[in-house]
DNA sequence: CTGCACTCC
DNA sequence: GGAGTGCAG
């Protein structure tokens, strides 16, 4: 964890596509934990060419900052799940996203590559030890490789506001724009709901109970 | 969850 | 600068 903040472990990323896209991309890998017993992710940057009006490819990249920090025009993610250590089915998939805003149009599969694409725009070699030649499976074929769709994302990120909310006024608040924007509570947030209520309501007013 | 902005000390 | 708080997607 002390490791994920050194400098040399971060690159700028598109705002919109890391709370959005990639965030959900993250929760997917998270979700993998409750399938498979071992997961290993890994992630980084590229700067990939791009094919101009002529046809011809050139590497071309954004600056930012007085130091002139280089963006990234992608990010790759790959994720080699086991599902237990016993039979030793492994599944493997690799991703290349742009770093731009990606809306819920767009599926994972649409980024999916193959390691050895990966390998080659990257010029890394992820796992030196696996014998790709042994069964390893593709991750969207033994899983789903479906993120979270709008509806799901945000009744899980409505969940996290309800549970750090402080006062019964934000907490309505909250649950006015969910329903605003066309979103029936489901259960769980529906008992998370009121329970957050009980507590402020007790807090907030503690003579009234 | 992913973040940034702002206040306070 | 760090903690605390609030807000947005």
């Amino acid at each position: 964890m002390v490791e994920t903040f050194y400098l040399s472990n971060i690159v700028p990323q598109n705002y919109e596509n890391n709370a959005g896209f990639w965030n959900r991309l993250e929760m997917y890998c998270r979700e993998l934990t409750e399938r498979f017993q071992d997961v290993w992710v890994i992630s980084g940057p590229l700067t990939l060419p791009q094919v101009g009006e002529d046809k011809r490819k050139s590497v071309s990249y954004q600056l930012i900052g007085k130091d002139d920090v280089a963006v990234p025009t992608h990010l790759y993610k790959v994720i080699l799940a086991r599902k237990n250590q016993s039979s030793n089915a492994l599944a493997l998939g690799a991703f290349v996203v742009p770093n731009v805003p990606i809306s819920f149009a767009h599926e994972l599969k649409e980024y999916q590559v193959s390691l050895m694409e990966l390998e080659k725009m990257s010029g890394l070699t992820f796992f030196p030890k696996l014998d790709i030649s042994q069964s390893v499976q593709d991750l969207c074929l033994l899983d789903t490789c479906k993120l979270m769709d709008f509806k799901r994302f945000t009744l899980y990120i409505t969940g996290r506001k309800v549970n750090g909310v402080k006062s019964l006024a934000k907490l309505e608040k909250i649950m006015a724009e969910l329903k605003e924007a066309g979103i029936t509570p489901d259960e769980y947030l529906t008992r998370m709901y009121f329970k957050k209520k009980e507590e402020l309501l007790e807090k907030e007013s503690p003579q009234v109970k």
